[in-house]
DNA sequence: CGGGGCTCCTGTGCGC
DNA sequence: TGCGCACAGGAGCCCC
């Protein structure tokens, strides 16, 4: 499942090789993954037009494009976006200028894309939450942004409009790094724990994209590869196996309809 | 705000 | 060996 470390490494990979090309089209085989405009509409608009960048708000990439459109993409549970020659499973092709094909393939057809004119205004980035890995994301703010809130801190971590780009693997990841329950309300974390939660978080993260990802489930990057970071999960996807802290198993239990691993005795419940 | 439930979809993995 | 079914999961949406 692509979150934030995964889809910054598509991110980087895509925004060296499809800058300045042009499309000189576009095959929609499942024309259910274009929420807007309707397929033959974007076809349209997007033929003969330039990808000028690529850049990372959450879990979305955004291209934007010459005719100043952006074209906003959520790979949800098994997109991909992969750059090289034609790939039979894609559901989207765009055939760029430079002969390569750029393939957004999707065994579960949950993603999503829309061409938009403001990408600021498209549903599920409006009211997106701060960057966890951005400027403006301090102790003291994540210290203000928990206060008011009295659901469990693992599936708050999860809220977009929370933070962006955390998904039920890093959200995991740091709970455990910074010995927090995943079911502790997330107004009563102590100051220490706040901090100690503050850079897990982003320490996680930061190391995840240094390994280009985790290659859980379907992920693989924009060259179709697999991410490194797998073998650096502590506890996600690891229940019934030995805590590499203590020697506990790890427990998993469902917290917010999502599966969460964490050690029970690493872990504090205050 | 909080919590629960439903929905989209399909490959996997289980029980029998 | 093979069939069929429950399940996973991001995020929007609904309801109370």
């Amino acid at each position: 499942m692509p979150e934030l470390p995964e889809v910054e490494t598509i991110k980087r990979d895509l925004e060296r090789v499809v800058s300045e090309k042009k499309i000189k089209d576009i095959e929609i085989s499942v024309g259910k993954l274009i929420k807007e405009p309707r397929a033959e509409e974007l076809t349209k608009r997007i033929k003969g037009k330039t990808f000028k960048g690529v850049f990372r708000r959450g879990k979305y990439l955004i291209f934007s494009l010459s005719s100043g459109e952006y074209l906003v993409v959520h790979l949800k549970l098994t997109g991909q976006l992969i750059y090289g020659e034609r790939d039979k499973r894609s559901r989207i092709t765009f055939f760029l200028s430079d002969g390569k094909y750029l393939n957004f393939n999707d065994q579960r057809l949950f993603g999503e894309v829309r061409l938009v004119k403001e990408w600021e205004e498209t549903p599920g980035i409006k009211k997106m939450g701060v960057e966890p890995l951005g400027r403006d994301f301090t102790p003291s703010l994540f210290q203000k942004m928990l206060a008011g809130r009295k659901t469990k801190v693992k599936p708050l971590l999860m809220e977009q409009s929370f933070l962006a780009g955390i998904g039920n693997i890093y959200a995991q990841e740091s709970l455990f790094r910074a010995k927090i329950h995943p079911g502790r309300p997330a107004n009563k974390l102590k100051e220490k724990e706040v901090k100690e939660l503050y850079s897990s978080l982003r320490a996680v993260l930061e190391e995840a994209i240094n390994k280009r990802g985790s290659s859980v489930d379907t992920y693989l990057d924009a060259k179709g590869e697999r991410g490194g970071f797998d073998s650096y999960l502590q506890v996600y996807g690891r229940e019934g196996s030995p805590c590499v802290r203590c020697g506990k198993g790890i427990v998993k239990v469902e917290l917010g309809g999502r599966g969460t691993c964490f050690c029970p005795r690493c872990q504090s419940t205050a």
